[in-house]
DNA sequence: ATTTAATGATACGGATGTGAAACGATTACG
DNA sequence: CGTAATCGTTTCACATCCGTATCATTAAAT
């Protein structure tokens, strides 16, 4: 099943988990780590800086400095592949999965309670 | 009506259309100044910088900073209010209407196109 | 008229992100 | 082997953003 917005809704969306993103103290993340971490946890692993990198369009140093503050953060880890030791595999924690559960809630109750 | 989404939907919703804008070259807005445009396009005027460094929570600088690099971009303009020279009124713009409605049709799409 | 208050802009120091280029480590190939 | 290619990281110079504090302008109060 599709979903089914109008122009002003969507823009609505946007602004509401928007503001409630920017008024809530927490976690702060650039709009390219948001799609980054959403990646890493939505499309099957494993997940490489390569791989980011290319997905996104951005270059490679991007992806690990990326990696860097959400990883200090703990929303994500980094392992050495063991098979082929020039790779980093990029892995989900517990606290970015809480995160991106209480980013979706937030999006869901925006959505529900738009006008028509 | 309300909008009913899914976890799942959510997250795919918001990093489809994120990856949309960190691919495309074009204008490059970070969150909070997503959230002014938005509430600049969306709520009533008239707008002022105290009343939107309010509504956001944050301070008045980056408010100022903000509608500076909006400015640039020709997506919002400001000019003195007549009756209190020491207000700003904010306006909108031909072409922050434009992106708006291009970045609209980037969210509908990506909601049309969500699986169950 | 003088003082007080309010508004938006600016200066400053610190933090963080960016792209380009170079680097060390590891693997693949001839 | 030894050389070339691949991968992630680091370095560099630059740009941008942040909050605090301060400033200039304007309006209101006394």
């Amino acid at each position: 099943m599709s979903v089914r917005l109008r122009p002003i809704q969507a823009l609505r969306l946007w602004q509401d988990v928007g503001l409630a993103m920017v008024r809530r103290d927490a976690i702060d993340l650039t709009q390219r780590q948001m799609v980054i971490l959403l990646t890493i946890y939505l499309e099957p692993p494993p997940h490489t800086v390569r791989g980011l990198a290319a997905k996104l369009g951005v270059t490679k140093p991007v992806i690990t400095r990326a990696l860097d503050a959400m990883g200090e953060l703990d929303l994500v880890s980094r392992r050495r592949d063991p098979t082929d030791r020039r790779n980093v595999i990029i892995q989900r924690t517990v606290r970015g999965s809480l995160f991106l559960d209480e980013f979706s809630d937030l999006v869901i109750e925006s959505a529900q309670t738009l006008a028509p």
